[in-house]
DNA sequence: TTGTATGCGTTATCAC
DNA sequence: GTGATAACGCATACAA
């Protein structure tokens, strides 16, 4: 079932089956010979080998998608986008995941760059250490160097093409906007000290509510991981801390809804005992009762720019493509 | 940065670099020459092709996964399991999604014999539709008759090895568990007529109810696609109905979300007005007010063991491993 | 337009 | 234990 079985079924040469199957750029093949070829190819059930093909045009056809955690909604939205973009782009994708593990991302992107992914989207968020990122960044600065293009979803602190999502903006407006709910009392449920997108939002969040006279104190910020059992865990926290704020705001949906289990566990409602918002707007989220209040990222848009930024030409300097974000109201923060 | 300039650069043939990098079977490298080779590899940076690699060796590291939508929650937990496993493995997984079109499995499939991916894994659930299901077959064998192996996540009619979920056992279960809550009238929504999971459920848990003596009339089994927008599509035209019964059962736990944004858009809350149970378990969904009564499939252990069937060394007959599910009540069903 | 020959980067089979 | 060298399956520069 190799290309010469089918060359030798057509009674071709090797060549001229390789350009009827799979077309050449300006050689063409004489009507008949190319379907003696087809029809051999059909007959014989053969197909092309991919790797071999790999090789012997010096590129191939897949693109890598390196996350964190494939179940998770976040992740899983913008892989739907990536994937999409990738087909629409006839390429294969290539799933890499940390399993949680941001240390392991440029290791993910070695391999990534063994199997000569054309592209890769980094889709996972960035942390505030430097021995990482400094891993990671010369993992891609070792990918690109060999050809390979890169698009980045996140802070853009790695020198290559990103998906920026403004979140300080959408955070800001989300305190504005729960501020003119009437609310005056927060706790932030803030994830990682050093996870930049988390940082972001609390601190823009808090700026916000600063400014509208109502700051945050610092013992109702509470840090944890950035996971559903991070929000569980601060949000106990918060409930051992006794006094109830009037709104919670968890810095993404999952971990909101860790803080909704947590508060059901110890007989609090949501929003009668305490209101509660979240970011991202995960999908699944959407018809649940109470509906969530979140800030909306389009994150199947997000992945479908990135795969195309990381497909777009080559530029000198990095690219940044900022995503707006837009609040969404609903009915766990009913206002006070 | 290839092998030969490692090898150059070591002062060592060709052979040996390879044998001292990658290591061979039976013969072995000196120490001294390893060390050498290792540092020149290292200093140029060399990673190993992985495209010659698969040429050379004739088989590739990675292994297949078709899912219809990698945003559902329901595909992306199956996809953290395969690709835990596959990474305990050592492989790669390339994702493939039909974006909903069944009848593009089977391309699919081919695709992923072209790449010489060792394994497939096929998460998307079969439809009675002879004319797909053959040339799925017809794919699968033609991949299987080139060494790689398949395992199928759902009805086992391929004649693959196969992860068999319990559905007939776990819809049944629902219904006494429901019908011991007191609930008498029921609706289903229930998905395509051509889907096989769907009419499992539907079925198992219609017939557990006529023994039982609570018939579901015909007219209140509604079907609609398997989706959100299937459930809500579903919802809507039961109400349309006029009279709502106790207890709606949606075939999933998606449309059970669909029917609950359809509900809420028209006034019904749940469970005050009528009781909702779905199918699946999906995690998101495990903490949202009221909870919703569902069947729990192990999803990620799904992924997990399909991987590992998979991978296992092949065999004449179909293997088929049943999985469990288990009834979970929650708030949505609180009893009458 | 068609065919021949070479190379892609590795592994594996031989001799040494 | 090491080193030439022939595969692997295909695309393409070159010759016809």
């Amino acid at each position: 079932m190799t290309l010469s079985d089918v060359a030798r079924e057509a009674g071709v040469s090797l060549a001229t089956a390789s350009r009827a199957i799979n077309g050449s750029a300006n050689r063409t093949v004489r009507a008949d010979l190319r379907d003696r070829v087809l029809a051999a190819a059909a007959q014989l059930r053969y197909t092309p080998d991919a790797n071999a093909q790999a090789m012997a045009r010096g590129r191939t056809t897949s693109l890598g998608l390196v996350v964190h955690d494939i179940a998770d909604p976040y992740f899983s939205s913008i892989a739907a986008g990536v994937a999409r973009a990738a087909d629409r782009a006839g390429l294969q994708v290539t799933l890499a995941s940390t399993q949680h593990d941001p240390s392991r991302e440029s290791g993910l992107v070695d391999l990534l760059k063994r199997q000569r992914a054309r592209a890769i989207v980094i889709a996972g968020g960035r942390l505030d250490d430097e021995a990482t990122n400094d891993e990671l960044r010369a993992a891609l600065a070792d990918y690109r160097s060999v050809g390979g293009s890169v698009a980045l979803i996140g802070q853009p602190i790695l020198g290559v093409d990103s998906i920026v999502v403004d979140n300080a903006q959408g955070a800001g407006d989300l305190a504005k906007a729960l501020h003119g709910r009437g609310y005056r009392r927060f706790a932030i449920l803030a994830g990682p000290a050093d996870h930049l997108t988390a940082c972001e939002r609390r601190d823009a969040f808090r700026g916000a509510l600063a400014e509208l006279g109502s700051p945050v104190p610092d013992d109702a910020v509470i840090t944890s991981t950035f996971t559903h059992e991070g929000g569980e865990d601060a949000m106990r926290a918060l409930l051992r801390r006794g006094e109830l704020p009037e709104l919670v705001f968890a810095v993404n949906d999952v971990m909101a809804l860790g803080a909704l289990a947590a508060g059901r566990e110890a007989g609090i409602r949501v929003p009668q005992d305490v209101a509660l918002a979240g970011f991202d707007d995960i999908s699944t989220l959407r018809d649940v009762v109470p509906a969530l209040t979140t800030v909306r990222i389009p994150l199947v848009d997000v992945g479908i720019a990135a795969t195309e930024l990381a497909l777009a030409d080559a530029s000198d300097e990095p690219r940044l493509t900022h995503v707006p974000t837009q609040v969404v109201l609903r009915d766990s923060t009913p206002g006070l």
